[in-house]
DNA sequence: AGCTAATCCACGAACGCCGA
DNA sequence: TCGGCGTTCGTGGATTAGCT
């Protein structure tokens, strides 16, 4: 009796957890990235300054003095998101035998470390990993989403609008991020054969730019991309985005749990890509080979094997 | 004519590798 | 040990296409 009351006092500070304190992306977080940032570069290494003195996070869209480049805050928000990412899969993680690598090298898969993947979910807890080891890559593409001004004076910072009202287009919502994003992945698919058990899945924080949205379906479908995922629930200030694409390609995650359900789901398959180019009567044949084996899965995997030609 | 989106190019800092 | 090379990070500028 009372281990039932203890099993489920944890199980109901386990909810807790997941749905209250386990938050994703938001305001908040970019708040914490600029606070922490400002200890180890200077106001100038983080914002731009308008003609009229204010340190901006953005240029306003309808700002029309002299601008600049920033190029120091690029690697340092790439860090903070990547690690951002791997704590918050950290905790949705419960397997023990499971692990998070960051910039993750996979020999077999051509990543080596001149362009590593960002984050690994891994039955092993090394950097070089074998391809059988791998059970998700992770591609990060997270950007500072909100507008923010700085005050040097007070070593505050206060968001000063959505990224409606600025230039610069975050994440997702910019179409050669996501073009950068899947010719990564392409490169993994075509790697190796060793690839095509691994799922894929590239993570944002802004809604994904409309002309990408029947293409992140149709990703998902052939099996290259398992999903373009934001972990931003609310990118604007007023008014709502887009919550998924028709096939679930693109999704924005209301809450954690909402997210782990889905990383449980990538789990429970046992997923295969397969592609080729191939005529009609070619792959007939194939599939009459493949119809001899005993019961369905040997009949997949013998076809997978003919069209890969082992 | 004026707007937006897509595309391509460039930028500078950082980091790891490799050969001298 | 040092310098060059290749790569990634995320953002801005320029150009073009397409829409109203």
């Amino acid at each position: 009796m009372n281990n039932i009351v203890i099993y489920f006092l944890k199980l109901f500070i386990c909810l807790i957890i997941i749905v209250v304190i386990m938050r994703l992306w938001s305001k908040n977080q970019e708040k914490i990235f600029f606070i922490n940032s400002r200890k180890v570069a200077f106001p100038s290494q983080l914002f731009y300054k308008t003609d009229d003195g204010r340190y901006l996070a953005y240029w306003p869209k309808d700002y029309r003095g002299r601008k600049s480049t920033l190029q120091s805050r690029n690697s340092l928000i790439g860090k903070f998101t990547e690690e951002w990412v791997c704590k918050l899969f950290g905790r949705l993680i419960v397997d023990d035998d499971l692990y998070l690598v960051k910039q993750a090298i996979i020999p077999s898969l051509g990543i080596t470390s001149r362009s590593p993947v960002d984050l690994v979910i891994s039955t092993a807890n090394r950097k070089i990993l074998k391809a059988s080891e791998v059970k998700v890559i992770f591609e990060v593409k997270m950007s500072i989403v909100w507008n923010w001004q700085y005050f040097d004076d007070s070593n505050n910072v206060v968001e000063i609008g959505d990224f409606r009202t600025h230039q610069g287009k975050p994440s997702f919502t910019r179409s050669d991020s996501i073009l950068k994003a899947i010719g990564k992945c392409i490169g993994i698919r075509v790697s190796s054969f060793e690839s095509s058990k691994i799922p894929i899945v590239v993570i944002g924080n802004a809604p994904l730019s409309n002309g990408f949205c029947k293409k992140a379906d149709h990703l998902k479908r052939v099996g290259v991309i398992q999903g373009f995922w934001s972990l931003n629930p609310f990118p604007l200030n007023h008014g709502n985005t887009r919550k998924t694409t028709p096939y679930g390609g693109y999704i924005r995650f209301n809450n954690t749990s909402e997210l782990k359900r889905n990383l449980d789901n990538l789990f429970s398959q046992d997923l295969n890509f397969f592609s080729g180019m191939e005529n009609p009567k070619t792959l007939g044949k194939y599939i009459e080979i493949a119809n001899n084996e005993n019961n369905y899965e040997d009949k997949g995997l013998k076809f997978l094997k003919l069209i890969r030609r082992y």
